[in-house]
DNA sequence: GTGAAAGCGCTAACAT
DNA sequence: ATGTTAGCGCTTTCAC
């Protein structure tokens, strides 16, 4: 397919009849080189078509300008706002975000990261699917000393930066709403405890209803793929349950309105009858009918800071005793679980 | 932040006491090299942590195994989908997916271009940002020969292949349906003319209108970003016009929910006074109330037939002779259009 | 200030 | 089947 020769810098001094290191350093602005020369060297560079070549470039210098990104999946909304601020932040700061996805498998995610490292990205951003279970595949990032930041989902580990929210307040926060509107027997749907994200909120809901005496039976727990059809699944297994729980708060919308969405057909009332709250704030949560009740969780800045603080680490302008960012959240109150007259 | 030196081949050579060419060929299954060598090869390597250097081999082969992408945003469902396609097709054929967006902007579009020139991707997957008037940002890879594919939002260009669907014919059918319900008074919502994906809409939705000798009047087009807020503007000039439109084609399902929301907010009822199509089949679009017909739209495969095609096309694999490739949408008939009984 | 020259690590022609 | 060798295009001492 590549046709054409390249030009070189050596076609550049050959044309000027000057060193080819001196086009080097007149490319990039090097002090020595005389003003005038410079210009004559870029108007000859503009004028050739030059490009110059990064990989003889990256070979020289041993950096990429290149940020590795794997997540889960691409195609939900919170992934997607996340990804387009790491993609604002990056882009400015004259990286490139290289970005692939584990499908939520353990093995697709260590093979993406062990590709991620052949192409020596300068730094890694990371998301943990579902079924990761340790962190042995990122070993040749941290015997290298490739700085490493983990964002939503994390894994604690000493050398490398999380940037979270505080999801066990989340989930304490999301039930203790649904409580004081009078709801009593809340149940939970939630995703793998392995990860933090669910875990955090799992005990999060659970200390709430510890601290309120409400019972948490064994089938007050609903774990899921947190997919739409899982969410209709959950609803199913729920509406055999007797008496029917009163609540339901679910770790993601999409699950949540999957929920409202059965329920309603089976004539159950929202919120009247059954108080439901999600997690995300999806677009979705605030033009269904009844409006959902969810966690606003900062996607886009998430991604801003977790790329901006990559790239400080990488720069080594980033103090090693940072661990842990936490960005605030907060709990949007919709339809969905008010009882009472009070609205917002 | 690089510190210990790197395992090369040559240090895999010294240590099995062979010449670093056939290590090289060793590790890539070259079949001169002996079986049994190739496994002390792969053996040693692992010991030694070795890790290959992209670059070196890059600068060498001129080729990158590297994808651009360029897409107007990130955080839509329909292009979340679109990259997660990509994402799985490519990873398989081994290449990496470097992605930027344009935020609308032709200039940060042919900013976007440039880096990916000079990132010497090996073709570039392309959906134009609703601002770019011209293709001359392009002319660097078509000097080179280095294929580009557009999808969705494409500029005709003998030396691309374009992936599509037929927005004409969508415009029409969804124009086409809403006249099947009786609806007269229809007023469009679209995007900028300057892309095909809404002038075609656009010109599909006039040509249905006209086929049914129903006027369309200089208030039946209002042109949008598109976004959620865009449909909420439109709606309250909408809501100024007497006779009020009987319904509305929109080109996006975001500005379809704000209109209906807004519409429902003023009473009026959906669809018996106003019916409402919206185009995309956000997943919003089947949990809202009431359904929103729209016409489903294959992101994911659309993702995946242009990272393939592109793939092809790099190797030297596809047609010359191949221009545009159009997927099938579908018209997905929810309640938001149906005034009859008749129900899908 | 500018030039000469030595690599960076890998690949591929050529030799054996 | 394996080794030798000459670059790929750039950066970076080290001279001058």
């Amino acid at each position: 397919m590549k046709t054409e020769k390249d030009v070189t810098i050596y076609d550049i001094a050959n044309a000027l009849g000057i060193s080819a290191s001196t086009v080097s350093r007149g490319l990039k602005g090097h002090p020595y080189v005389k003003n005038e020369l410079k210009k004559q060297i870029f108007q000859k560079a503009r004028e050739m078509g030059y490009q110059q070549n990064k990989f003889a470039s990256n070979l020289r210098q041993k950096y990429t300008s290149t940020l590795g990104v794997i997540v889960p999946r691409l195609d939900s909304y919170f992934m997607s706002t996340v990804i387009s601020g790491m993609e604002n932040v990056a882009n400015q700061a004259g990286y490139n975000l290289i970005i692939s996805q584990s499908l939520e498998s353990a093995k697709k995610e260590a093979a993406g990261i062990f590709t991620l490292f052949n192409t020596r990205v300068d730094g890694l951003l990371v998301s943990l699917s579902s079924g990761t279970e340790d962190l042995t595949h990122f070993d040749p990032f941290f015997k290298k000393g490739i700085p490493v930041i983990f964002f939503d989902r994390i894994f604690e580990h000493s050398q490398c930066v999380s940037v979270i929210i505080n999801n066990y307040k989340a989930g304490y926060e999301a039930t203790s709403h649904l409580i004081s509107q009078g709801y009593k027997n809340i149940v939970h749907i939630g995703g793998s405890l392995l990860r933090n994200v669910y875990s955090d909120r799992y005990y999060g809901y659970r200390q709430a209803m510890e601290d309120n005496r409400l019972p948490v039976g064994e089938n007050s727990h609903i774990i899921t793929d947190l997919s739409f059809t899982g969410g209709v699944q959950a609803a199913a297994t729920l509406l055999q349950q007797s008496p029917l729980p009163d609540a339901v708060f679910a770790a993601n919308d999409s699950s949540a309105i999957a929920v409202m969405s059965e329920f309603r057909k089976a004539g159950i009332r929202i919120p009247q009858d059954v108080g439901i709250v999600g997690f995300n704030d999806d677009p979705v949560s605030r033009v269904i009918e009844p409006g959902l009740t969810t966690i606003h969780y900062p996607g886009k800045e998430m991604g801003e800071i977790s790329a901006s603080t990559l790239i400080k680490m990488i720069k080594g302008e980033q103090q090693d005793v940072l661990n842990t960012i936490v960005l605030s959240h907060s709990l949007i109150i919709r339809q969905s679980s008010v009882k009472t007259r009070s609205n917002i």
